[in-house]
RNA sequence: GGGAGAUUACCCAAGCGGCCAAAGGGGGCAGACUGUAAAUCUGUUGUCAGCGACUUCGGUGGUUCGAAUCCGCCAUCUCCCA
């Protein structure tokens, strides 16, 4: 089997351009390959793990990522369908949010010994010549061409679309020209809405070099209802423990659908197909197992064993209050905005008044009630969310 | 460059002088049912000193007893014409 081989089983593969000379070369050579991030923020998120689940198991197959970063890109933004146009980001902030991805990356990839290459596409893009490259490159794009892409035509019929944004795709497929010529990179690999930007480089590739160049996209991860899941969300889908802390991390897979479980443990761990089949041959709550096996492993991929470790067994995480807090006594609602359990004193109330809150097992629907003794004290809200108070 | 229109709470979207803290949907939170799931049903969703008060409807300055609603200016966006 190899490594596309692996890709395909596991589900990641959408779309390929050209899937028997790729078979073929997948078998027969060490295989340079890129995928793109641009640093549209400051952490990388559940998204961008699927494509680096990817480039990893194509790098234990013996192929080389190429991992590149838009810190030129970044600078345009790939359009977002039918959405307004991106805010501009500054350079001090594309910059920024490179050198957090830069360092996630790492996570999923052994950059040790050339087995793979970190770029920049700031390095090249942000010194192009404007006259000298629409020369160049810019002949070779038909804009009818772009146009019918899905992103570009639902702009252009409908909510506008601006001239700097339409010069994305030029830019990405110029990035995978470059790629080929420093390190003969011919394969280039994005989400499932990179399509037409991949497709795009691979026909730039060749009417510029006369060389054959491929392009697959991966599945992009769904939620239980098959919508896609978005970055903004609320949910836990950060990789940076401070925008999402582990154990909401962990909990969040432990919660996934029964629907998506088996896509989830496919694509974002690194257990083998027999032992996943294993997993998900049971019914009802039997797949309980398998979602604390899929919460446990993604925690340890992305934040390592010992925290993996630590949040699949406590299950009360603490807070640490002040003694003074709790001189006088502490009004329940009070207590409740002093942990961030809730944002406001409004949502402190409602939650009380609704049942939602209990302290020590015993429900308290008191808005009034007085607690004159924290170290100890176990506040549940909801069915899930529990804090323990120490003092200091 | 000229003309027309838009800007409402986390998001979409009603409201067009008082009955508006602002309909409806999505999302969020809580309750019931469950497998710590999904689906479904119910409640809730500006803040606080909580049957009351205070601050919100792009920004700013007006008109009015009273403005999200009317007028001026500014900003941003869209459409049509060039």
């Amino acid at each position: 089997m190899n490594g596309l081989d692996i890709l395909k089983q596991r589900g990641f593969i959408a779309q390929m351009t050209h899937e028997n000379e790729m078979d073929k070369l997948f078998s027969e050579k060490k295989v340079i390959f890129y995928n793109g991030y641009d640093p549209t923020a400051d952490s990388l998120h559940i998204g961008h793990y699927v494509t680096l689940m990817a480039a990893a198991w194509l790098q234990k197959a013996g192929h080389v990522p190429v991992i590149l970063m838009g810190g030129g890109t970044g600078m345009v933004g790939d359009p977002d369908k039918a959405d307004k146009m991106r805010p501009l980001m500054t350079l001090e902030e594309i910059d920024h949010n490179v050198s957090r991805f830069n360092a996630q990356v790492s996570r999923f990839i052994d950059f040790s010994e050339g087995k793979a290459i970190m770029v920049d596409n700031g390095d090249w893009l942000r010194h192009l010549n404007y006259t000298q490259f629409i020369r160049e490159y810019g002949i070779h794009f038909s804009v009818n061409r772009m146009l019918s892409a899905d992103k570009y035509k639902t702009k252009f019929e409908g909510s506008g679309l601006n001239f700097f944004e339409l010069n994305y795709v030029v830019m990405q497929a110029y990035d995978f020209l470059e790629l080929n010529r420093r390190f003969d990179c011919d394969v280039q690999a994005g989400g499932n809405d990179q399509w037409s930007n991949i497709v795009a480089g691979v026909d730039l590739i060749r009417r510029v070099e006369g060389k054959d160049a491929y392009g697959f996209t991966y599945n992009l991860l769904l939620k239980g209802d098959g919508e896609k899941m978005g970055k903004t969300v609320g949910g836990a889908t950060w990789l940076d423990a401070n925008k999402t802390a582990p154990h909401d991390f962990y909990q969040y897979f432990r919660n996934v659908q029964d629907t998506i479980l088996r896509q989830y443990l496919s694509m974002l761990t690194f257990l083998p197909m027999e032992e996943i089949d294993e997993l998900t041959a049971h019914e009802g709550a039997g797949l309980n197992k398998a979602k604390e096996v899929l919460a446990y492993e993604v925690t340890k991929i992305v934040h390592g064993q010992a925290v993996a470790d630590e949040v699949s067994s406590v299950r009360i995480p603490t807070k640490t209050l002040q003694k003074s807090d709790f001189a006088e006594g502490i009004n329940i609602l009070d207590l409740l905005v002093l942990t961030e359990l809730v944002p406001s004193k409004s949502e402190a109330r409602r939650n009380v008044q609704q049942g939602g809150i209990m302290l020590n097992d015993q429900k308290v629907t008191d808005p009034a009630h007085m607690i004159s003794e924290g170290e100890g004290l176990v506040i549940q809200k909801g069915k899930k969310i529990f804090i323990k108070i120490t003092l200091e």
